[in-house]
DNA sequence: TCTGGGGTCCTAGGACCC
DNA sequence: TCTGGGGTCCTAGGACCC
């Protein structure tokens, strides 16, 4: 028996933020997302005054003003490098750790330690060593453990077991649909049949959660119970679909315009692509209006490569031409991407038998890789395709108020003065 | 005026095969 | 009028997560 640790960063966008900003301490701090759309993190201030994860920044910006609340746009170079040093920091307390997301990691140690006083002892080295406040949960089970993080954070504890719940008492008290891994949908099903809290939860019978929730719900199920169904993952393992999209900083309505944002899209996929070391059979294109405008439109294409590929140029021409066939003129597009998948990795793939690999795809592949190094060295974008730039580069993001790159940029690097 | 981006797994149903 | 049975593979869509 072992036990899983789930560390968990608090507020982890607004805490990155307050980082170098000590002045906002108990400033109220909302995080936006891409373009300033929506509110993605917040500080327990504006959690408390009842702004929405993923609420419109438009219809809550009167409320954060009135809050007093510091408002940032999304600033992604920092909080990963952030989160990374959380995770180097954990890495002494178990060699078992999994990343789990940018601000979540499981740890798993054995049942001799004295588990929790190890989770303080956790909790209080990331701080020292980052400034982050994290709450940290413990369990048998992954999902345990995750529920008791969950409880930490809503009791305000910090560090709490999964044996806090005293399923008796508390369990009675947690809605099912704070449940990790049962969300609305369940939630609603659950409670159709009367089953509300975790501990109605827990004391259902295995074969009805199996025939509502089916596999995955019945494993939350069974790792409530303390069966673990879920390892710890800590070779992060090579992703089977990569994703790249973005809404454009203002509406376009010329074909040529969206092409360019397509192709940034493109791009950024391919070299996500071959850092893996991998190449894709298949690309979906997809463009479309905002679902909230009228009229809208939304349509998306896919072409399957006879031979799987990781050179941007061909998955640029490909792209080309399957927008061609998807555009339609008098629309007010909002959003483009680009989907790879049935992703292998390079090294296995067969030359097709009437298209052997040709000099020209080597000279193109030294090249990928030279362009990748460049951009690796001297930062994303030193080296781009020509089609991503277009006169009107208004699809490019808006960003009202992007804080420094305090930890990775040498020109802004914080300044203390004496 | 203004609503994110990136993933995973599972299931049902159709196509196809013998 | 009667119209097999069993299997695999693929895909779209649903549900979940951060």
């Amino acid at each position: 028996m072992q036990y899983y640790i789930l560390v968990d960063c608090n507020n982890f966008f607004a805490s990155c933020e307050r980082v170098f900003r000590p002045d906002l301490r108990t400033t109220p701090i909302a995080v936006l997302s891409n373009n300033d759309g929506c509110v993605i993190a917040r500080s327990q201030e504006v959690k408390d005054a009842g702004i929405k994860m993923g609420a419109p920044y438009f219809k809550v910006k009167d409320e954060l003003n009135r809050l007093g609340a510091e408002v940032f746009s999304f600033n992604f170079t920092l909080y990963a490098d952030m989160s990374d040093r959380v995770f180097e920091c954990l890495k002494q307390f178990s060699p078992d750790i999994e990343k789990y997301s940018i601000d979540e990691c499981f740890l798993k140690v054995s049942d001799k330690e004295d588990v929790a006083t190890l989770a303080e002892d956790i909790r209080r080295e990331v701080f020292r060593a980052t400034s982050l406040p994290v709450g940290v949960g413990y369990g048998v089970t992954k999902t345990q453990a995750k529920m008791a993080s969950h409880y930490a954070k809503t009791s305000k504890r910090y560090v709490a077991g999964f044996s806090d719940y005293r399923m008796n008492f508390i369990g009675d008290m947690i809605d099912v649909g704070e449940i990790w891994g049962v969300g609305r949908r369940h939630t609603k099903t659950l409670k159709r049949r009367g089953i509300a809290t975790l501990k109605d939860f827990v004391t259902t019978p295995e074969d009805t959660i199996k025939k509502l929730l089916h596999t995955p719900g019945l494993r939350t199920y069974l790792e409530l119970k303390g069966i673990p169904c879920y390892d710890l993952e800590s070779i992060p393992q090579p992703k089977k679909s990569i994703l790249s999209s973005r809404s454009f900083g203002t509406r376009q309505t010329k074909q040529d315009a969206i092409f360019a944002a397509l192709s940034h899209n493109i791009c950024r996929a391919a070299e996500r692509l071959r850092k893996q070391g991998s190449v894709a059979y298949t690309m979906t294109v997809f463009i479309r209006t905002s679902p909230f405008s009228t009229p809208n439109t939304s349509s998306s294409k896919t072409i399957t490569f006879s031979t799987p590929t990781d050179i941007t140029p061909d998955l640029l021409k490909a792209a080309k031409k399957l927008l061609k066939t998807m555009y339609k003129p008098g629309y007010e597009y909002a959003k483009s991407g680009v989907l790879l998948s049935v992703i292998v990795p390079a090294a296995q793939v067969q030359d097709h038998l009437f298209a052997p690999k040709s000099e020209r795809d080597d000279a193109v592949s030294a090249l990928m890789k030279t362009v990748d190094t460049i951009n690796t060295k001297w930062g994303r974008g030193t080296i781009d395709m020509s089609c991503t730039t277009h006169e009107n580069d208004t699809w490019k993001r808006i960003q009202g108020n992007v804080s420094p790159r305090y930890t990775t940029s040498w020109q802004e690097l914080p300044v203390v003065r004496i």
